[in-house]
DNA sequence: TGTCGCGTCGTACCCGGGTACGACGGCCCG
DNA sequence: CGGGCCGTCGTACCCGGGTACGACGCGACA
């Protein structure tokens, strides 16, 4: 059974997705929502397997809601339905943490097995976004084996549980006091702690430091 | 009408394509090969709309193959088909120019689907694979315009064109000696810029300004 | 013609950051 | 039990970075 919440401003297309799900077996709808704020509220209380999610509503966007519902860290994937082809919103929305981006016109069955994919945990782009994101990254995709990627997860490996947490600190751009004070430490034991952090990871710098945690992924823009 | 060629050392596999794709109105296929070279060769006589295409065979392999097809610069658009869902496999298929990578184990539907995607001038990937290409990519995409970067964006406006050079260089990680060498200047005048580009932004230092760079998408993970 | 934005350079000062030590307690594991 | 990893803290030193001035030449534009 999959559970689905429908999250759109307009009650026709809500309908619309309802029929459709609820003519399909194992697919129950958990409920409605017209706008972000509540679309987080329910997925807090019901934890919907997948998340309907349109982009633009009144109030709280889906863009925001989705970022909101990633970050509480539950098992909700979002798939995002959008009417507007805009590369804008498929970025902002993969990069909040979107499992799928679909436009609403697509037919049935194609949105019901991205609902499906996403629901094992697997993603989905719309073919035509899938084109020009490919046209626009494929070339800087790794050749093959190892090389910059895992040589980096390499290092990331090297560093402690704690290190770990510093340079996270580090990459918000907090200061040694700053992060001696909100992990109750010594100033002295940030240093230190940044120091090796610095030697494994081969950053000259806290700066190259915050650029490595970027590139890992490790903070994130937003 | 769409045109396709089968790529398969396999000829129970090509069957198995040949029955399906023959089944369905709308679509033609225009030959078989069992190996990379006789691809590329019949590519080059038919222009197939579509090539389904295996990773591994004998002699010349399906990467290969798609990177001479791509580079031939016809039509022929190249959908990557294999048993093994290896990521570099997908890394290089899509490197190399692919339209698209599917696993054998999908259903006939998307198969045909992607087919008619692809010929489109589409892309498709296998979902599995989109939710570890977006796992690791995802959160290098660039941001675009949510309230939040607009207000930024100002922010961004207010740089002089130099000052934006310096903030680009700043967000390399390149210390301010480094930035004076690459553009021929004292390091007394990087300096002004720098704290010139603090001031604008509302940063407190340059790490903080670094993380600025990186929301915008000034500065993105290579 | 004046003036304003921009880019350039200099000096002087202070501070946060990075390094190089050394040290101590806790913990796991051989 | 001993050694190793981890996390903690301290001192001392040096340097890069940021700030606060002031100054100059240039092109655009009123």
């Amino acid at each position: 059974m999959t559970t689905v919440l429908i999250v759109d401003d307009q009650p026709l297309q809500r309908l619309g997705f309802r029929m459709l799900l609820e003519s399909v077996p194992g697919m129950e709808v958990t409920g409605e929502a017209a706008h972000g704020a509540d679309a987080v509220r329910q997925v807090a209380e019901s934890h919907p397997d997948v998340v309907l999610m349109d982009v633009r509503m009144p109030g709280m966007d889906g863009i925001e809601a989705t970022r909101r519902i990633v970050a509480s860290g539950g098992r909700s994937r979002v798939l995002i339905l959008t009417t507007f082809d805009l590369d804008e919103y498929a970025h902002s929305a993969l990069r909040v943490g979107a499992s799928g981006f679909l436009l609403k016109d697509a037919r049935p069955e194609e949105l019901l097995s991205g609902i499906r994919a996403v629901a094992a945990g697997d993603a989905v782009i719309a073919p035509a976004l899938t084109r020009r994101l490919l046209d626009t990254y494929a070339h800087r995709l790794p050749t093959a084996s190892t090389s910059e990627s895992r040589r980096r997860d390499r290092r990331l490996e090297s560093l402690t549980l704690r290190e770990r947490e510093i340079l996270v600190a580090v990459g918000r751009g907090w200061t040694n006091k700053e992060i001696a004070e909100r992990f109750v430490l010594a100033e002295s034991t940030v240093k230190t702690h940044v120091g090796r952090v610095l030697a494994k990871i081969g950053a000259r710098d806290r700066v190259q430091a915050v650029i490595f945690a970027y590139d890992l992924g490790l903070s994130t823009p937003a």
